[in-house]
DNA sequence: ATTGAAAGACCTTGGCG
DNA sequence: CGCCAAGGTCTTTCAAT
């Protein structure tokens, strides 16, 4: 179960690039193919390499505008907040659920097309519920999602 | 620039999984393994497919602690807010930064070892910087990515 | 845009240091 | 653990439609 440096470094150029061949990752760690190819199996069968995923450009496709949802719930019993967590990840225009401790419970970033869009999925899909006591909205700026270990490899093998 | 229902599905496809083969692609939206392709190469070419990133377990490698941070900032100039941002999405802990409108100026998504090193993470990227007026954190109990398109195939090709 | 075919590159496994 | 070697499979290009 333990995870040297090479692993380490495997990860860390997955992560940054799924795309990547396994013969570009052999060669930018330093091992044949064959055993760079051992290494992947071995983290995904371990379960530390877990999927990959490819990133679209929302913009795109006509989806302009991403907004964050701090949503409080009643105080209900589990299988209900549960329940309602559920639905939420499989709104569409979901693309991420936070249940967090503190002032809000749910932190919900969605991306929508327009405003209007934005007000029907919140009036749709979070006024309508009555487990949902309050949802504050707001506008997303600038959003930079980090592709990359959350230690560098000097301060994992120090 | 348009997208038809076989790009959708080929987007759809490889956000769900993106180490899925050329060869799979095809056969699953019916297309010759060369036009596939081709359709792959477009998307790519035209900023809609923008990259791809493997998932790491996290808990896997000891970083079992996710934290929401709401960061107040103070009333700055835009190019002192522009370098904390960029600072901040530079903290190898932080798995996701958004600059949003509202109460809050950033939701910082960040993947800690346990409290201890949460506590050092708030004081040293945050607390301690001038520009930061204040700092709410939230545990995440549970986090959900949709790895999917934000639109139904039938909502896209009505 | 889509296709089939061809060439080359790559993945993948098994045996050995 | 890592490497080499071999076979089988896939990617990638291209001329034709």
């Amino acid at each position: 179960m333990d995870i040297d440096r090479t692993d380490f470094a495997i990860l860390r150029l997955l992560m940054k690039n799924a795309w990547l061949s396994n013969k570009e990752i052999a060669a930018a760690v330093g091992l044949a193919p064959s055993s760079c190819h051992e290494r992947i199996k071995s983290l995904r069968a371990r379960g530390i390499l877990k999927s990959a995923h490819a990133e679209v450009n929302l913009e795109a496709i006509g989806f302009a505008l991403a907004a964050v949802l701090f949503v409080q719930l009643g105080k209900l019993e589990d299988h209900v907040v549960d329940e309602f967590l559920r639905s939420t990840a499989a709104v569409p225009e979901v693309r991420g659920v936070s249940l967090v401790s503190g002032r809000f419970d749910l932190i919900v970033h969605v991306a929508v097309r327009d405003m209007e869009h934005l007000k029907e999925i919140i009036s749709k899909h979070f006024n309508r519920h009555a487990v949902v006591t309050r949802v504050e909205t707001s506008v997303v700026f600038n959003h930079e999602t980090q592709h990359a270990m959350p230690l560098s490899d000097s301060d994992a093998f120090a």
